[in-house]
Formats: structure tokens, C-alpha cells, sequence
DNA sequence: CTAGCGTCA
DNA sequence: TTCTTGACGCTAG
């Protein structure tokens, strides 16, 4: 029924039956008449209203049964309604005002009856609640809801595919049984047969969320499922109505500044090479490196190009020919500085509305586990500053050099702060609990008085503590991880910018001192090998089709991932944890107010 | 080594 | 001409 003809009674009989109602599933609709539930969706239309399938009986959630294959939409929905939500409103007309009213109550009274709401990209769903109802329902109501989304019980069941659609979903959940024959329903609570299309469509969300549900119970994902990724749905929806402040007038000032940084540095190259040419065309730079200069009759083959078979402008032949003419060094430096002021400064302009962005948050995008951020992604953002020199044509001819650091461009909210809360060395620790490898956890026992890849550094490089530098430490960092997830000598050797000999011999050495950690890599791949699939500490699966495979490239490749998939989805199930419980903590607190704004690892 | 996203050629 | 892809840059461990 369309709600807008009801009476008061009727309204008010409307909202009694949605206190006792079982579950709901939603959609939204849009403007140009698609819905949540089309294949693709368009974001860009805006939208138009909400309808909600309204359950009073149900198959039970927790034990749901088969679900049989005879199961259509009339045989089980006598009681169940379909209603149809109107939540955009043209004036402000008061008869508007009343229906916006009433739609309100009716989500609120959803939302608050701790009934599941089923809907497919319900964090979408939630957010625009949000965005329309911001002053009635508040985030803290939405924490408050049980919301189901399908599509994520779908990923947790197999993290590789991401199920792109509904239709997709439906798609792959009911081959088996599609006997989900068409219907006519008679039921003539709505005139309009597009509805009905979605009613059917509800119906059938509702079917495969119950089948998913069964198949999460089966598999030992429920628990991950229900206390994990049903939660982390609702606060990043509340994350993607918050917005952080960018500083404008410092990113379009920065903006200047590289700009000018480029437009000298290709004069520089144009200059070096006698001849002007697009810097930014690597065509036009082989052209001039190769065909004029000739430098690579001067020194070691230059790699060719994989499908052109041409001389390679990569960084690493660019580095090799720096000392043989000037001009190299120059276009690094313009890629480096372009690179910068079109990802984190142009970029962030463009991500930026009336001063503010706001991230857009997958939760089913990584096979790990981790969630992922677009628009921008604010976990991709340089943590380093960059130095750039700035040559300052108003005041004589002086250089200064400037350091950008693309974080300070987020500024807090008068009287808040950002706070960042991370762990330390999380995969390291979970390694080192997974493996009980006593070397390992016996640095993780000693107080943290050091840093522990400052210590390994010192250890590496036989210099004391104080001496290790930061860059050092982030070498010890990423060679620790590169082992464990077993690089071979030639990357390490590539990392660590030595030979392969001692790369070589430094995993030899590794492995000696943490034998544990080689013997938990054995295991874990041994394990996969025998089910098909691994475990983290949660209970989340990778499956890995690889893992038994005859080509030694595609098995060995999934032997890493199996080993890094244990460590790295573990950290992202207590990084999740910790999202829920420190939300739960701000919800229920009278004095925690903090808007927050979680990063994957840390909290700003 | 393993996960991502954004920017080009 | 526009749209897609693989390399490389950054991020997180």
C-alpha cells in the first residue's frame, strides 16, 4: 500500500503492525525509477522513496531451515504488506510535512523494534536515512538497529568474488533451486506493477538472505557475520555522514606552488635536452633520451618495453642513466611532484564538497577481510612529508625548500581533536600467537621500551639502537613481512637494495632464529592443501582454488596468500573488533560524543 | 611477500 | 574519439 492514501486509522493500525512485525526488507528507489535491486546502480540519481516488505511471520533466523524449493511469494504472505515510503517531498507544503512526519515514525519504529531489517547495501540504505531524517532519527538510533545485507554474507562466504548486483546474487544463490516460479500477485495493495516487481524482488532478497544465513551457520561464519560485519555496516554509514574539514586555501596555495615547481622543472628539461617536448609523454622522452642523446650507447641495455618492444623510461632505467646526462634526474623529479599535486592535492580538491570530504567505505572489497576507501582514499594518503623547493621570484632570487605533508590538509572541528589510535605491529603479534615461535614473543614480553623493527634494525645492521634512523627502521619493517610472507631472494634483494647473495642469507638467518614462524607457514599451507581453504582467528575463510594446483606459479602464489591471508584477515577481525567496541563504548556513553572517523587501522 | 586505490601511457 | 588495462606510484601490515 502507498501510505499516502491512509487515514488516520489506518495509519495507526499501520504502524501496530510494524511493532509486531518479524522482519523487514527494504529498497530504496530512485528518481529514474530503478531501485537498490537494478543491476546497476546509479548513484547519481537521487532518491525517490523507500519500499519495505513487511514480514509477520518468518522462517526463523537462527536456525533457518532448507529452503524449500515450492517456497513462492502468495503461498506465505497472507499477513505480510508492502509498503511504499515517499521520502522526497517537492515544497514544503504541510500536508508534505505531516507525510514526511509519519514516514519518519514508521522508520523510526523500524529501526528501533530490533527487527532485522534486510536490505541489499544496507549501509546505502542507513546513510540516506541519515541524510533525510538526520534530525529525527539520530546515528545513535542507527546503531541501534539490526540490519542484514546479503551481499555481505555473500562476500564472507567467498571473500575472491564481490557479487556486483542483486540480480548477480540472486543469480548465483538460487541456480540450485530456481523454481522461484513467476507470480501474479492479486493482492492489489499497489496500483503500480513496477512495485510489484520490487515486492518480488524483496521477496527473493529475503529467500537468499535466508539461505545465506543457513550457509553462514554451516560454514562457522555466523558468528564473524553476526558480531563483526553486521555492526561495522552501521558505522560506516555513520562515518560517511560525517565529514572532515579540508584546508582549502592551503591544498589550492600547495596547488600553486607544485604547479610552478613543474612548469620550471620542464624549462629545466627542455633546456638539458635542447629541444621542447612533453615531459609528461614517454614517447616524446625516449625520442629525446634515446634517438638524440644516444645514452644508451653509453652505458648497459636499456629494458625494453613488454608489447611496443621499445627502450623503457621506467624509474629504475631513469635512475640507472642519471649520471650520464642531467636530464633524467629532472624528469624524476617532475613525475614525483606530479605524482603528488594530482593525487593528493588535485585529487583531494576534487573529492571536496562545500570544504569538506567524506570517504566512501567498502566493506566487501578485499579478499583479507580489510576494508577499503574511495573518494578518497583517505588510507592511501602520503604519511611522509615531501620536500619540493620553491623558488621565490618576489623577493630576489632566493630557493626555499618546503615540506608538504598531505595529512595536515584535515583539519579538526573547533574544540575536537583527532585521535589516533593504532596497533602496534598487529600482523607481527598475530604471528607471533599464531606460531608461539618463543624468539618472537619473547620480544613482544619485554616492555616496550624500544621499538621492536628499530631493535631487528640494530640486529640487521650491527649499529646500536640510537643510531637507527627512521629509514631504517622502515626497511626492517617491510623486509620482516616480505620473509614471512615468503619473498623470494631476488625481491628481497630488490628491497633491500643489496645483493642476492645477502638476501639470501638473511632469510637462511631468519628462519634459523624464528623456526617457529617457518613451521607455522608449513602448516597453514599444509592445512589449505587438505580443505580447500584457511582460517583466521575469527573464523573468516579464504578459499584458495589454487592451493592443489599443477602450474608451480599459480600454487606457490596461492601458498602466500594462504599464509598472509591467516595473519593479515586475523588483524582486520580484531581491527574490526575494536571498531564495534569502541562504538558501542561512544553510543552508550552520556559524554563521549565523538564523532568519529575511523581510518582501517587507526582513528584519527 | 600480501592486500588496496589513483594516475597515466 | 572514448574507453579499458597494466605498470607504477602511494598506503596498510
Amino acid at each position: 500500500c502507498d501510505i499516502r492514501n491512509l487515514g488516520y486509522e489506518e495509519k495507526r493500525e499501520l504502524l501496530a503492525t510494524i511493532k509486531q512485525a518479524r522482519a523487514f526488507i527494504t529498497a530504496m528507489v530512485f528518481q529514474d525509477g530503478s531501485s537498490q535491486l537494478n543491476s546497476e546502480q546509479v548513484l547519481t540519481s537521487s532518491v525517490k522513496g523507500i519500499v519495505v516488505l513487511v514480514k509477520s511471520q518468518t522462517k526463523c533466523l537462527c536456525s533457518p531451515s532448507n529452503s524449500s524449493p515450492a517456497y513462492t511469494w502468495d503461498a506465505c504472505n497472507q499477513n505480510d504488506k508492502l509498503i511504499y515510503l515517499k521520502t522526497e517531498w517537492s515544497a514544503l507544503w504541510k500536508q508534505e510535512d505531516t507525510h514526511k512526519k509519519y514516514v519518519g515514525q514508521i522508520l523510526f519504529q523500524m529501526l528501533h523494534c530490533k527487527v532485522p531489517v534486510i536490505c541489499f547495501n544496507a549501509k546505502d540504505f542507513l546513510r540516506t536515512l541519515l541524510a533525510v531524517y538526520g534530525s529525527e532519527i539520530s546515528w545513535k538510533q542507527v546503531a541501534d538497529s539490526v540490519v542484514l545485507d546479503p551481499r555481505i554474507a555473500a562476500w564472507l562466504i567467498n571473500p575472491s568474488d564481490t557479487v556486483p548486483s542483486f540480480e548477480c546474487l540472486i543469480q548465483k544463490y538460487f541456480e540450485k533451486s530456481f523454481s522461484m516460479r513467476k507470480v501474479s500477485t492479486n493482492t492489489g495493495f499497489l496500483r503500480n506493477a513496477l512495485y510489484q516487481n520490487v515486492g518480488l524482488h524483496l521477496e527473493k532478497l529475503y529467500n537468499a538472505m535466508m539461505d545465506l544465513a543457513h550457509d553462514l551457520q554451516v560454514q562457522g561464519l555466523w558468528k564473524v557475520f553476526c558480531t563483526l560485519e553486521l555492526p561495522l555496516i552501521k558505522i560506516l554509514a555513520v562515518m560517511e555522514t560525517h565529514k572532515i574539514h579540508v584546508n582549502k586555501q592551503e591544498l589550492k596555495k600547495t596547488s600553486e606552488i607544485l604547479g610552478m615547481r613543474l612548469k620550471e622543472l620542464e624549462q629545466e628539461a627542455h633546456q638539458v635536452a635542447g629541444e621542447q617536448f612533453l615531459v609528461t609523454s614517454s614517447s616524446q622522452l625516449r625520442e629525446v633520451l634515446f634517438e638524440k642523446l644516444k645514452l644508451h650507447t653509453l652505458c648497459e641495455k636499456i629494458p625494453k618495453t613488454e608489447i611496443q618492444q621499445v627502450e623503457s623510461t621506467s624509474e629504475a632505467v631513469l635512475n640507472k642513466l642519471q649520471d650520464l646526462h642531467p636530464l633524467p634526474k629532472i624528469i624524476l623529479e617532475y613525475r614525483q611532484v606530479h605524482k603528488i599535486k594530482s593525487t593528493y592535492v588535485d585529487g583531494l580538491l576534487t573529492c571536496m564538497k562545500k570544504g569538506f570530504i567524506s570517504s566512501t567505505w567498502n566493506q566487501t572489497g578485499t579478499a583479507t577481510g580489510r576494508l577499503s576507501a574511495k573518494h578518497p582514499n583517505i588510507q592511501g594518503i602520503s604519511k611522509h612529508p615531501v620536500r619540493i623547493i620553491k623558488k621565490q621570484y618576489i623577493k630576489g632570487k632566493e630557493e626555499e625548500i618546503i615540506t608538504i605533508s598531505p595529512r595536515t590538509f584535515f583539519v579538526s572541528n573547533k574544540g575536537y581533536t583527532f585521535l589516533a589510535a593504532d596497533f602496534s605491529h598487529i600482523e607481527l603479534r598475530i604471528l607471533a600467537d599464531l606460531s608461539s615461535d618463543p624468539e618472537l614473543l619473547k620480544l613482544f614480553q619485554e616492555p616496550e621500551t624500544t621499538d621492536i623493527f628499530t631493535t631487528l634494525a640494530s640486529q640487521w645492521k650491527g649499529i646500536p639502537s640510537e643510531q637507527v634512523k627512521q629509514a631504517d627502521r622502515e626497511q626492517a619493517k617491510r623486509m620482516v613481512y616480505s620473509v614471512v610472507y615468503g619473498a623470494g631472494k631476488e625481491r628481497l634483494a630488490e628491497c633491500l637494495g643489496t645483493t642476492t647473495l645477502q638476501a639470501s642469507q638473511f632469510i637462511d638467518s631468519f628462519m634459523q632464529k624464528y623456526k617457529k614462524v617457518h613451521e607455522f607457514t608449513k602448516m597453514t599451507i599444509e592445512q589449505c592443501r587438505n580443505k580447500g581453504y584457511v582460517v583466521s582467528i575469527m573464523g573468516r575463510k579464504r578459499p584458495l582454488a589454487n592451493i592443489n594446483a599443477q602450474d608451480y606459479k599459480l600454487r606457490t602464489q596461492a601458498e602466500r596468500q594462504a599464509v598472509n591471508f591467516v595473519v593479515q584477515g586475523s588483524a582486520a577481525d580484531l581491527c574490526k573488533m575494536a571498531m564495534v567496541e569502541i562504538f558501542t563504548s561512544v553510543v552508550i556513553s552520556p559524554t563521549l560524543t565523538a564523532r568519529l572517523v575511523i581510518n582501517d587501522y587507526k582513528m584519527f
